[in-house]
Order: C-alpha cells, then structure tokens, then sequence
DNA sequence: AGAAGATGCGACACTGATGATGCAACTCTT
DNA sequence: AAGAGTTGCATCATCAGTGTCGCATCTTCT
C-alpha cells in the first residue's frame, strides 16, 4: 500500500506542477483567463485542475507559494548577509531574474497572498534592504541616495529586464551597471 | 432648442467626465471591478453607466483615448524635437508623471486600444524615441548603451515613480537623475 | 406651465465561469 | 489478474456580471 500510494501520488504530484506551470504560463499572458483555458494549456480536463484545487483562488495561491519558495532560495543563495555586497548583488540579481522570468505573474500576486507567503515576502525585503545598506556603508552606492527609492529602482529594473529577451547573467550584468552608473555620460564640469 | 440642448448636452459630459474618473479611480485599484462599483463610485446608477458607454470594453476604450490624449499633450509640450534633449527630458518626465499618477490604468492599457490610440501611441514612442537619439548625440547619454535598453529603463522609472508620494517636479528631478548617474557611487579606480 | 433631456429604480434575459458529482476507462503496482 | 489511484467526460446547479427596457421623477430652459 505504501509503495503504491507513493507511485500514485507522484502521478498527482507531476500533474499539479503540470497545471501550476500552464497557469503560469496563461495567467501572465491574460490574467483573468478562465480555468478551462489554464486546463487546455495543461492538457488536462477542467474537473482534474478542480481535484487538485479547491477553487481558482487556492489554484493562484498555490502558485505564489511556489514561486515565493523558489524566490526565497534565489535571494538566499546569493548570500546576501556575507557576499561581498557588490557580488551578492550580481548574484542575487541573475538568481532572482531566473525566478522572475518563469513565474512572473505568481510573484506579481505576492501582495495580495495569504499570511504565509507574505511572512516570507517580508523577509526576503528585509534582506534585501540589510543588502543595500552594507552596499552604501561598503561605498557601492552613494551616501547621498536614499535607499528606499534605490530599492525601487532596483525592483523595477529587475521587473523590466525579467520581460527582456537574452541571458539572465547577461541581463544581471546590464542591469546592476544601470543601476549604478545610470545611462548618462561622466559630466565634465557641470553640463546643465 | 439649441441652447436647451447644449444645456443637457453639458449636463451628460459632465457625468461622463465623473465616470471615466471614477472608472480609473477603481480601476487602478481592481482591474477587474464590476460596472457596480464604478458606477457606485461616480455616484450614478449602474443603468447611467450603460447609457453613455454602450458596454464595459466601450468605456475602458473612451478611459484610454481621453489618457491616450493628455499623454500625447504632455510629450509635445516638452518641444521633444527642439528644445535641448536634458531640459526637454525634465520637462516631458514631469508633463508625464502628472498625466501617469492620475490615469495610470488608463495608460497600462493602450496596448491593449483601438488603432487610434495605438496610432497616436506609436508616434509618440517614436518621438521620445527620437529624443534619446538627440540625447546621445548631444553627449547627455553614453555612447556605448542601448537606446532601446535605455528607454525601456526610462518607462520602468516612470511608471515607478508615478506611484511614489512627492511632487512631479520633485520625482522628475530624481528620476532624471537617477536616469543618467544611476545610484552607485563613482568608483575611483576599478572597485571590482 | 410645458417640453425636453437626464437620471434613478426595478425588472428581465442572457451569458460565461465556477464548483460538484457519478461513472467509465486507463495505468501502474503487486 | 486484481486493486488502488487517477483522469476524462458528461452533466448539473449556482452565481455574478452584463446589457436592455420601461416608467417615474427631477432639473432646466423656453
């Protein structure tokens, strides 16, 4: 009965991540797109999405649960308390895109999650932000910039690089140059 | 007749002007609110509501091309093709964020509009496109970034700072700036 | 006062999405 | 082969949102 439950069971288990990925998949392209289309992206008949979840919105929550676990480990394994705050960054940055390119939609809904997933959201802010301030006590970002606006920045450059085409080590590089160099040329004098 | 018409005729552009402000009011907030609450929002009937748009697609279209409108206004009157490309970049940042803070989900969908407003959309893209060229060309912006790359990190910004607290010309300011120095600090060798 | 326009209200039909159920068929494991 | 587990399919009930109508009422202009 074990072994058997146990094989059973990986079969459920294969098709919950095949549902989770083409609600993904469908959700980031319509948000408000019915189950039955995310069962069609499945390959799977609308009453097996509705066995495996209780109702749409245990369908997304599932999702951001997922995506916030997979999202947590991307920030954890930068090490972003003892890397190097310029490499944690790096690091965190292409770790994080990786995440992001994939599920993008589910971490979009992060905020309006249950209590647990926001519990973990919180902390990986937290961490980021703990990030940040080593990185301006480290002399990588300015003394004068405030850190929160920088963090936003930094949020919606990693959102826009997660829907841009190429290499997520790639885009990292890009996107922590633009981040602290900026698009402009070095000012000679002034240049108003 | 004619002046009792143009008396209720102002009386009904009157109510649309509240609907389309209240429709982005609630909108911004839920995308997928029902005509309910808009309507309860405007402070008219539900039944209002569908007299003077003819169904929900109707009334999100008039939202985007009224945005679509002030948008095109606020670009132009930067002078994007004569004035220097720095004042003009202020300028047309502040012009936008004022039109984005106020008809941000409005603006989210043009995208998604009528040939119209994508007609209308195109051009200006194009002209901010054109902007950055100068922009280069005047040595404001780098010789070795992206254009596309720089520009999709200008929307991200605004788009960012539109839902910041401050005033326009405050988060032009920063954003600008932000835009062109980036938030690390100069590094004074290689500081790899 | 009278007429015209605009709105509120209640009612209705229609549609699409959601969620539940029973049954047959399939696929593993033993 | 037998049994457990899973899925597909057809079906049903329910519900929320949409769009339409007719009628009464209110305001405004003449």
């Amino acid at each position: 009965m074990s072994q058997g439950t146990r094989a059973r069971r990986s079969d459920a288990e294969r098709t919950v991540r095949t549902i989770l990925e083409a609600a993904e998949r469908v959700l980031s392209r319509n948000p408000s797109a019915s189950m039955e289309q995310i069962a069609e992206a499945a390959g799977v008949a609308r009453t097996t999405v509705h066995r495996r979840f209780a109702s749409r919105e245990a369908l997304v929550e599932a999702m951001t649960e997922w995506a916030t676990r997979r999202f947590a480990e991307a920030v954890a394994a930068a090490g972003p308390q003892t890397t190097p705050p310029l490499v944690a960054l790096y690091q965190a940055t292409a770790n994080v895109l990786r995440v992001k390119i994939d599920w993008g939609f589910a971490m979009s809904r992060a905020a309006t999650a249950g209590p647990e997933v926001a519990r973990v959201h919180a902390e990986v802010e937290e961490s980021c932000a703990e990030l940040f301030r080593r990185a301006q006590a480290a002399g990588v970002l300015r003394d004068d910039v405030d850190l929160d606006w920088a963090r936003r920045v930094y949020y919606a450059l990693i959102h826009e690089a997660a829907q841009s085409p190429g290499e997520p080590d790639a885009l990292a590089t890009r996107l922590v140059d633009t981040l602290l160099r900026g698009v402009g040329a070095e000012r000679l004098s002034d240049a108003g």
